[in-house]
DNA sequence: ACCTGAACACCGTTCAAGT
DNA sequence: ACCTGAACACCGTTCAAGT
C-alpha cells in the first residue's frame, strides 16, 4: 500500500565542491523508490506480470534482494506503485478548450485507455489493487467532469463505475485476446472443429476479427447516451 | 488448455455383483479429472486464487503432488478447468418462455453474473484464460439471442464484447472493493485526509457506498438501448 | 539511515522409477 | 494406465547483523 518514507537524500550540486566532478559517473546510482518503481515498470513491460520477481528486480538494480525491503513493504507494494506510476495524468492533450462535457469525458477515458495499452500488464492489475494518487486523481477528474455536466449526485457513483468497468474491461479483453497469430488461429481451429456446437460465434469470427477500438468507442457512446442528464 | 484424456474408468453398478456392497466405502476414491476440478473449486472458494497450490490440492485429494500431472498438464490447466466448471449453464430459470429478446439477454447475463459472484475468484480469472466449453456455450447463447433479435452481423462482435466487458468488469470491481468494513473505512480515511485533493469522490463516498447491483443493471440497460437494432 | 547474506518455508515441474 | 518420491531451480520474506 504505502511505500516507506524515503528520507532526505541526495544533496546534489552543493556549491564549493570540486568543479569538474561529474555527478555519480561510476557504478549504479543509489537505490531510491523512484528507481525501484521505474525499473519495475521496465521489467513488467519486458516480461509481464509473472516476470516481476523481487530477485530479478534487485538484479536489474544492482543491489541485494533485501535492500528493496527498506524502500518497500512487499511485492504487492511494488505492483501498486508500478501501476499507479504508469497512470500518471499528463493533462488535456492540447491547448484546446473542451467544447462540451461529452468530448471532455471521452478525452479523459481515451487517455486512460491509451496509458494502459502502452503497458499491457496494467489493466489486469487494476482490480484488486490499492488505489494510488494518480488513479484517484483520474477518478476525481472524471467525477468532477460528470458532476459539472449535470449528472445527479445520486447517479454519480453508478456512472463512474460503469465507465471504469468499460475502460478496464475493454483494455483487459483486448490484451488477453491479442495473442500471437498462431494462438488465435489455434483457438479458431478448435472452434471450427466443433462448429456445430458454436455456429454463431464461429461464423462471426469472434475470436479472430474483433474490432477492439470500435468496441471501446461504441460501448462508450452507449453508456454516455444513457448517463447524459435527462431533460 | 486441454486436460489429458481420462480413459474409461469406473464401471459402477454392473449387474450380478454382491448386492449389499456399498460403492467405495473406505479411503479416498481414485483420482479423476472431475474430482480434481471439484476439489480445486473448493480450495479456490476457501482460500482464493493465491490459495490454490498443486501441493495443497494434492493434500486435499489424498494423493501425491505428481499424481495430478497425469490428469492435468499444468497449474494453468487447473485454473482453466475450475473456471469453466463454475460457469456451467443450467438453462433458463423457469418454464417461462422468454417474452422478448431484451428480457432474454438480461436473463442470460444475470445468470452469468450470479455464477461468478458465487465464486468471487472466477471473475478475475476470466481474462487471459483459455475459453472452455461452458464459456463458449454462454457466448454462443448470447450471440444467438442477439442475432435472433436482429442485431446486424457487423455489430455482433462489438455487442458481445461490450456485454462481456460489462459483466466481467462489474463483477470484478464489486469483488475487489467489497473489502472488509475495516479496509473500506481505512481507504475512505486516507481519502478524507486529503479531501482537498479529491473532493468530489470523497463527497460521493465512491469507495464506501457504491451500489453494485444498480451499476450492473443501469449500465446493462444503457448498453442494450444502444445495441438494440435500429428502426 | 541504509544495505546485506543466510536461512526458512514454501513454490511448479522434470525425471526416472514403480505397479 | 496410473501413481510416486527425490530433486531442481526457483519464490517472498524474517532476522540478525553490518556500516
Amino acid at each position: 500500500m504505502a511505500a516507506k518514507r524515503s528520507g532526505a537524500q541526495g544533496k546534489r550540486s552543493q556549491p564549493g565542491e570540486l568543479p569538474e566532478a561529474v555527478p555519480e559517473p561510476r557504478g549504479e546510482p543509489p537505490l531510491s523508490l523512484e528507481r525501484i518503481v521505474a525499473t519495475a515498470v521496465e521489467l513488467l513491460d519486458a516480461q509481464g506480470v509473472d516476470g516481476l520477481t523481487m530477485r530479478r528486480l534487485a538484479d536489474r538494480l544492482g543491489s541485494g534482494v533485501m535492500s528493496l525491503y527498506w524502500h518497500v513493504d512487499s511485492k504487492e507494494d511494488v505492483f501498486d506503485l508500478a501501476l499507479d506510476s504508469v497512470l500518471e495524468y499528463g493533462g488535456p492533450p492540447q491547448a484546446c478548450e473542451p467544447q462540451d462535457w461529452r468530448e471532455e469525458v471521452v478525452g479523459v477515458l481515451e487517455d486512460w485507455r491509451a496509458s494502459m495499452l502502452r503497458h499491457p500488464w496494467s489493466a489486469s492489475l487494476l482490480p484488486r489493487r490499492a488505489l494510488g494518487p494518480n488513479i484517484l486523481g483520474r477518478l476525481e477528474l472524471l467525477s468532477k467532469t460528470l458532476s459539472g455536466a449535470g449528472v445527479a449526485d445520486a447517479d454519480l457513483n453508478v456512472a463512474i463505475w460503469s465507465l471504469w468497468n468499460h475502460v478496464m474491461g475493454s483494455t483487459v479483453t483486448r490484451a488477453s485476446f491479442e495473442l500471437s497469430d498462431d494462438d488465435r488461429a489455434a483457438a479458431q481451429q478448435r472452434l471450427a472443429r466443433r462448429s456445430e456446437r458454436y455456429p454463431t460465434i464461429e461464423r462471426s469470427r469472434l475470436l479472430l476479427d474483433s474490432d477492439w477500438d470500435g468496441t471501446f468507442r461504441k460501448g462508450l457512446d452507449f453508456l454516455l447516451d444513457g448517463l447524459a442528464p435527462r431533460g
